[in-house]
DNA sequence: CGCCCCGTTGATCCTGTTCAACGGTCGTGG
DNA sequence: CCACGACCGTTGAACAGGATCAACGGGGCG
């Protein structure tokens, strides 16, 4: 189901920018925010790197997932962090009321489990919405491992950084955004992962339904149909199947115009 | 977030239930969400010891901050973790097109600096909204100091899993509550906050702006403002000052009502 | 005083929700 | 085999929650 393809065509453009990026910006009049070729197969680098460094200094238990598999469950008991080394794992929070939550989406090279840490239970479910390979590595063995290999600690440590920065500008869409926009960035977010992770970043899967979609941006399934056929009329996306879940994107800085297109969010004034 | 609904009867109501701690757990009887005092006081000690183990096994350089004085600022280069050892601190991202949004407040006990991390830069501004007194932890020394004292490093997991989770559970209510019930909740947090830091927690100030509270609710501050007066007119706060930041919370049970009487199956509304 | 910022409240508009109906696909079982 | 139901996606119409626009009062400070 992956299109592994590694030739990665031309460009990728930069995503989220969100906030962390001060340096750089998505300036342009015209949305197009050209990332340097050389950001993303550096990305891919040190991903290799990353998993080479985790096969080689832990006792890494590889585990082929498939669609529907649990990685790990809410109440658990936390043991392992995760890598997720092939296919995309979806999030979810199920509420005490028993509503469930898309929470995030992960793809090759992700963490997962930190929310175990600090109360040795997880806190979420992960799931596979297709066939993959996680690596489990064992919190224990990881912490004595690093007393050893200080580029481990490294790893983990950017590892979490990152996921809390990925939160915080996930969380700053879902603030400031339409849900057209919150829509354009969600596929956004998708291209890039491709990109990063070796694929094209222009024709993928969604493996996850539209009401999902709606949960995880705060949109009822209804509005994310709607979006999407939107989105579709202005030529930003395409559809390859009838099943209309397999999209392609002819033109990255389309979709990204309409994020920027985000008609003046709450109260422009702060301070 | 977990809004315990109304048949669950065993649950009180927890508002930021904060998923992620299903040991704990806040199982009051009635209505009120009253948390055990013990698990609060536990806290305080926790967090007191926490003080201690820094102080003895790091450089810290305490600053004391005054309103409007930032303690690390988007862009500058990634040096030291800051904690926060009194004080009220807001984070705020301010995204390359202009986008300023509160991202995050911080109370006593609270890290920040997490998201430079991975980048070496930090990511968003944090400002004091009130005098107070941080602790800069240099990064380096603490990686350096957690090889002799394997406590810190637990320590410093600990407080990113609880950013992710925290993260997390506010990113929920987002998708999940309405207007009113959003502000009755962030009103929550605000007063366990005060409670795990050993204040009152059912009086305090906020610092902040309506338009603040806004955008990090996702609110424009006319909406914020009216969902204040509601909340007043049905008694579930009050306020003390002229100025109508000085809130006082005669019983947070009301607060907790309005967090689950929200009818919000999807999204909420925005822009 | 005049200005700016903060907060409140009213009126109106619009985005996204809600309710509803319909088509397509897949798996199961008569 | 086709009938049936479950699930997914799309689209329309009515509704409502919150955004927007606007006006007003109060406090602090040059």
């Amino acid at each position: 189901m992956f299109s592994a393809d590694p030739q990665v065509s031309t460009h990728p453009a930069s995503p989220l920018a969100h906030g962390s990026e001060p340096s750089e910006d998505r300036a342009g009049g015209k949305g197009h925010g050209e990332r340097s070729e050389s950001s993303d197969s550096e990305e891919r680098r040190r991903m290799a790197e990353m998993f080479e460094v985790l096969a080689s200094t832990l006792p890494v238990q590889r585990r082929i997932v498939r669609a529907g598999d649990q990685v790990h469950s809410a109440g658990e008991r936390f043991t392992n962090l995760y890598v997720l080394h092939a296919g995309v794992l979806k999030v979810i929070n199920t509420s005490a009321d028993g509503r469930e939550n898309l929470v995030g989406l992960l793809f090759k090279g992700d963490w997962l489990g930190f929310d175990g840490i600090a109360t040795g239970c997880y806190g979420c479910d992960a799931v596979a919405t297709d066939t993959g390979e996680v690596w489990a590595l064992p919190y224990e063995a990881l912490l004595r491992a690093s007393r050893e290999h200080a580029s481990l600690l490294g790893l983990l440590h950017a590892q979490m950084s990152r996921a809390i920065t990925r939160d915080r500008d996930s969380r700053l869409s879902l603030c400031t955004l339409s849900a057209d926009a919150r829509l354009a960035e969600f596929l956004r977010q998708w291209a890039d992962a491709m990109a990063r992770r070796g694929s094209r970043p222009n024709a993928f899967d969604l493996h996850v339904t539209r009401a999902e979609i709606g949960k995880f941006l705060g949109l009822t399934l209804e509005t994310v149909s709607r979006g999407f056929s939107r989105l579709e009329r202005c030529g930003a996306i395409r559809f390859l199947e009838k099943g209309r879940r397999n999209i392609e994107i002819p033109d990255l800085g389309v979709l990204d115009s309409f994020i920027q297109e985000s008609p003046r969010p709450a109260g422009a004034t702060l301070q």
